[in-house]
DNA sequence: TTGAAAGCGGTACCAG
DNA sequence: CTGGTACCGCTTTCAA
């Protein structure tokens, strides 16, 4: 690979012009500039990414972590985040951060390695964003509140609320909740925050939790299937199932067709997320905008690399009736398309209006 | 942020010491070790990965180049490569392709930048191959063959054959495709490929082909049903579809539907690739193995970034027959779970069969 | 408008 | 086993 000291060379000036060529410096003459172009073109040279990192300090690219890269929901993210990366002059380096300690040590690094890093559902440690901070490498956080790092996120509380108000408002009492367990490294909360958000409807609505019905596991299909199957073989088996993703929606919903029971005549689900599969299986979900949500943190993410303090807002989240959820004992669908809208935005920012706009 | 001189100084050594501390070299004594892993504590010090680069000339980075992004398809291997690399040193460097040059550009400046390249579904030039060849870096291909590179893939052609092969042992005869449109810069080529299977099957059989009936639009589901819409509402339409992806079969099941028809009593629909989705929309699709096929890539890379110089082979793809096949003219599905096997796999590396053990 | 030279922060060779 | 030092390739003053 040739260097900039050959093509300078080459072109008969020195390395410094060769480095305003390849920068677009305007104090270069037009016949100079040519020159230099020229001898790029003979010797097919490219400028060396380290060489130029190490001595500017900015790696032009960011790093995206991204926990349970297997979820739909987070490929969905990812893909919002990567279309506006690909708009831009930034690498997107991605971390798959599937077991703990392996976030740990590279967060460590991560700074000097970076200019920006988009943390989607994971919320660092006080001391990695204070390495950050220290290193200014700015941070953005996606499906993460904060109150000192801008995010985009959504109210997970309400979004639970949402789901199990839907099923009390079909008449439903016997309500199981099937989420993740919540003992997560790094602060990746939403599925407990919606299990609260179930608690706070059920406790408005009066009805007394049956911590039996309150159920957690690994998350993925198939744990919160073999959940399900026990859950529902019990003879006081609830009469609706609250799951706190689709991806779990979808277990609860082939365990319960294992046994025979009828959706939603004798049982209802509701799904989280509304991922493209939701749509197939006729998943009754609260819905988010994943994709969005990943633009916008990427957005968001290049307005800090850009100098500016973008500030967080909320996404909204609002309720989709599909066919997975009916009055109790009843074999049809919720019906006629109803649309419950809740974004929990934060009422000072109302007038965000046009940041808030729901693709539906 | 704290320099490798600023360790040495503060642990009273020279450079050199904490340098081997870094990478740990035996030759250094435990005692000096210590004092020099205490100064590293001390400081929070964190090597700097582009000085690293510039003076051992590796990044630890490998690029994962991927067209399509969008697509589910590309998704599921993705994430097989991602799982791969993540027990390994290198990091991801993800480059999304959606817009021809966009590539280009990269690819010019990549060899030097990465470690080594994972290219899916995209086939770099000869010109490309050369400038990698020449920096020394590595590059394999997912899902497309290749003679002097790499390359783990499937027969795209047997494929199409496969499903073609379904339908007409069912008895239909107007048989429609609907692939990719074809034109596709950078050799992206399974859909003309699937649509030659499609093809050769026809004449396998003895059936007039009708050019009518071989349709290309841009890929997603929403040109598909907008096409399959128009093919559909003819006086002469096909009793089965053929679409060389999930993607675009769904979208021909919505068009279908759309118009009242009855699947597979008026059409019948076999898709490619068998993603996630075609087992909840209970479509009958050729299945390759997709997240296996970026895991093999990656373990390839990896190995090539060792050192050896591994040598490509091909997944098998099969046919999996759901609900949405069945005779022309009735109503249920194509009945019990039948299963072709038919791995286009090279005779002469029929020996490899751990390596290509299919998983159901 | 241009060139010379001093870093940027490591690695690795060469002495000792 | 350890330290000094010459690079790695580019950017960026500083002078000319």
């Amino acid at each position: 690979m040739a260097t900039i000291a050959e093509v300078a060379k080459r072109a008969g000036v020195g390395v410094a012009t060769v480095s305003r060529v390849l920068n677009a410096s305007p104090a270069v003459r037009d016949q100079t500039r040519q020159r230099v172009l020229d001898a790029i073109a003979d010797l097919d040279y490219a400028p060396n990414a380290a060489a130029r990192a190490l001595s500017t300090g900015r790696t032009e690219s960011v790093g995206v972590v991204a926990p349970f890269f297997t979820r739909p929901s987070v490929m969905e993210r990812l893909r919002g985040v990567s279309h506006v990366l690909a708009g831009s002059r930034y690498q997107l380096v991605l971390f798959d951060v599937e077991r703990p300690g392996q976030d740990s040590r590279s967060f460590r690094d991560l700074p000097g390695a970076l200019d920006g890093l988009l943390s989607i559902s994971l919320c660092p440690t006080d001391e990695d964003l204070e390495r950050f901070e220290a290193a200014g490498t700015p941070i953005v956080l996606v499906d993460h509140p904060h109150e000192r790092v801008p995010a985009v996120h959504t109210d997970d509380v309400a979004g639970g609320r949402l789901a199990t108000e839907h099923l009390l408002e079909l008449g439903h009492r016997r309500i199981a909740f099937v989420g993740d367990l919540e003992h997560n490294y790094h602060g990746f909360t939403s599925s407990a925050m919606r299990r609260v958000g179930y608690q706070e409807a059920l406790a408005a609505a009066g009805v007394d939790p049956d911590p039996a019905l309150t159920c957690r596991t690994a998350h993925g299909r198939e744990p919160a299937a073999a959940l399900a199957g026990e859950l529902l073989a019990s003879p006081s088996r609830p009469t609706a199932v609250f799951a706190a993703s689709d991806t779990q929606a979808v277990g609860v919903l082939e365990a319960a067709r294992e046994l025979g029971l009828q959706i939603p005549g004798d049982l209802s689900i509701v799904g989280y997320d509304d991922i493209e599969l939701a749509r197939y299986a006729g998943l009754t979900t609260v819905a988010q905008p994943l994709e969005e949500s990943g633009a916008r943190g990427a957005e968001l993410l290049l307005a800090a690399l850009d100098g500016t303090t973008p500030i967080g807002h909320q996404l909204p989240v609002r309720l989709v009736a599909r066919s997975t959820t009916s009055a109790p004992g009843r074999s049809r669908g919720a019906g006629a398309r109803q649309q419950h809208q809740a974004d929990g935005r934060d009422r000072r920012r109302q007038a965000r209006q046009d940041g808030n706009r729901v693709r539906s």
